[in-house]
DNA sequence: ATATAAAAAGATATAAAACTCTTTTAATAT
DNA sequence: ATATTAAAAGAGTTTTATATCTTTTTATAT
């Protein structure tokens, strides 16, 4: 569904939400750590976020990645978007260049509300609103 | 969200069903031309697919793959699981080794019905169902 | 029996994704 | 000013997915 990277794209970008919220900047062994992604690999990404503005950062002693109260509404889809594009809002299940309602793909009106969903709840959910509910212990970011 | 070997394997599925139906087999080179598969490509899916007994072909002048009224009873569940395994049933949409109810991934609850939905989608469409669909033009399998 | 057609199998190549390492730049504290 | 800390950037490697090529086996028709 998504890559890797966007995986633990977004799994950074809740842990850093959260220690944001606490008010401490994060560098990215810790962020590594707290999402379980290798450490090089996942400073690539917060890299790429940081240049498309999802998360702020500022380097030198003290410094590490942060979030200000306007990033927490960055929903999941602009995340999704900004790491792995915009296949899951275009691409045919079967792989299809065009792939509408006029020239569907066999499992094009199957699909339709199963991909209306998935954007909506991509669409739907914002950063901030997974704040409360790591405090809680509600889910978790790594087993 | 599959892989590309599934996605040719779907539709070469629903090429040869059809083809069965007028009673002739096809021939590599025309499933993969049906198809807009590579050549070799789409050969060792349909091999793999021959292994598992979701298809069945014959070698030799006038061979080529075929399918019984038996065979149209797979559904497309049954061909992701013998191309692309079970992820789809099992895997966490970030990546969690452990994600269930007891112990959630940030959006377990949110894609619950999703996927629940999709793994709907896959098992109640069989390969029968597409045949009289493909006959009126009503889809299309290449652009 | 022989030639031919077509799939099966095995081996190899290419491209993309995932991951790692090294060097550079920028910020802070002393 | 200098040392230190941490991100940014660039380059490189490994792994996995995708694709291709070659050889072998099996079936059919003549």
């Amino acid at each position: 569904m998504f890559s890797k990277t966007c995986e633990y794209g977004i799994k950074a970008m809740i842990f850093v939400a959260q220690k944001s919220k606490e008010g401490s900047r994060v560098g990215i062994k810790e962020i590594a750590k707290g999402t379980a992604a290798p450490e090089h690999f996942i400073a690539k990404i917060m890299q790429e976020l940081g240049r498309k503005k999802l998360v702020h950062s500022i380097k030198g002693p003290n410094g590490g990645f942060y979030m200000d109260k306007f990033d927490l509404k960055t929903s999941l889809a602009d995340i999704v978007k900004a790491l792995d594009g915009n296949s899951i809002y275009s691409d045919c299940v079967l792989g299809l260049k065009t792939c509408n309602e006029k020239k569907p793909c066999p499992v094009h009106d199957q699909y339709r509300d199963i991909k209306k969903n998935l954007i909506q709840m991509i669409e739907e959910n914002t950063i901030g609103d997974f704040n409360t509910k790591l405090d809680s212990g509600k889910f978790f970011l790594v087993n």
